[in-house]
DNA sequence: GCCCCGATGTATCGGCCCGATACATCGCTA
DNA sequence: TAGCGATGTATCGGGCCGATACATCGGGGC
């Protein structure tokens, strides 16, 4: 899960760990807190030693940096790394549809084609839905068996589930109309970078002046 | 985390390792959709290394089952047990605030003093208010960093923020006027039972017939 | 009478991920 | 000039998960 994310982030531009963190923290910020270093780290080594991702050496925007030793590592995907994407981007399994695989995907749907981001809105609809029936059936057969506070915390749950497929409900709809996640006082969606996981679209990521 | 839901679980009454996974499960099928074999067989071992629960091996319950070799094993809470959950359902570190460990101290609520139900509960609302001032930002300053579905993940994270805010709100001021979790529609709090982590109160737990 | 299947039940293993910790540099302010 | 907070890289122990294996029990189909 954490592959795709750190795949579609270094998609976008090279990053060093530290700013992949931040950059992880409010792209996901509804759906994990902040990932661990001891997470990161260990995962980068793995992408890297795959071959998806590879380490530069001092970076351009190296400006005033590390005067001396250990500067910082630049990671930057690579073509297996881009074809990798794609393929975790398309594919669905069960853990698509949990909190975090969904949230990661759902992040990345404007490098998602329109028939996958269905498929997983409606596969995360249906999840929920389960998950809502049985909080259902807690909440109706078992009166006396539970607490007042515990109940309170099944009903507080039942909601937050009801919420959520009304949220998707609303996605899905719109994405078979073909719109954009249009939600009142959103601004227009803009038009699609990288139409497809294309090799060599010469985008012009800015550093920062 | 774990270890209090279980220690609070077997202080009901006393169960074996598939009941307990039940229990929780419903118990806190908002929080964690259900444990895992690979997490409570290794937990139970633990606790009974350590002395707070014992392995009574054939039940009184057993009418039918298992014939032979390895019949289920039960565990029950040790006094020591319960000295244990008394320390971990009173005190409240960091992560008694993430969602995992509020779920599960919430869960048991109905066995912890008003004034830690307040502590928790204030420091729960201060957490996700802090999320929620998060989000905030990144909505507001972040408008063309971010893409139109990006943007929709943060504005259902920020919405479910304010919705948890409100309803930690309502349980405060409940508690504040001494009234149980009472919503529109709930029954009546069973008349707190053992008022506080008192030793040796001789609550009769009954085993269902 | 027989067999298979799903629920009940206990248990282990590899692997992801987290929190704590350590260490080092840079820019700012007291 | 000394401390402090942000930036940065890295490791370690441990919690928890999914997959897997194995065994028994009750019932339904044939």
């Amino acid at each position: 899960m954490l592959d795709l994310a750190i795949l579609g982030l270094l998609q976008e531009t090279p990053m060093h760990g530290y700013e992949l963190r931040k950059e992880l923290a409010t792209k996901l910020g509804t759906i994990r807190a902040a990932i661990s270093y001891g997470t990161l780290y260990p995962t980068l080594k793995r992408l890297q030693a795959t071959g998806w991702i590879t380490e530069s050496e001092s970076d351009p925007s190296m400006i005033p940096p590390m005067t001396s030793k250990r500067g910082r590592v630049v990671y930057k995907i690579t073509a297996e790394g881009k074809e990798r994407f794609a393929d975790l981007i398309a594919q669905a399994g069960p853990e698509t549809y949990d909190d975090a695989g969904f949230g990661v995907h759902f992040a990345f749907f404007s490098r998602t084609d329109q028939a996958t981001r269905l498929r997983i809105l409606e596969g995360r609809r249906r999840r929920i839905e389960e998950r809502r029936e049985g909080l259902r059936d807690v909440l109706s057969r078992a009166g006396e068996r539970l607490d007042a506070y515990t109940l309170e915390l099944q009903r507080h749950g039942l909601d937050a589930c009801e919420r959520e497929v009304r949220w998707l409900e609303e996605l899905i709809t719109n994405e078979r109309s073909g719109r954009a996640p249009a939600t009142p006082g959103s601004f227009d969606i803009p038009a699609d970078p990288a139409r497809d996981a294309s090799p060599e679209v010469p985008r012009p990521h800015q550093d920062r002046p």
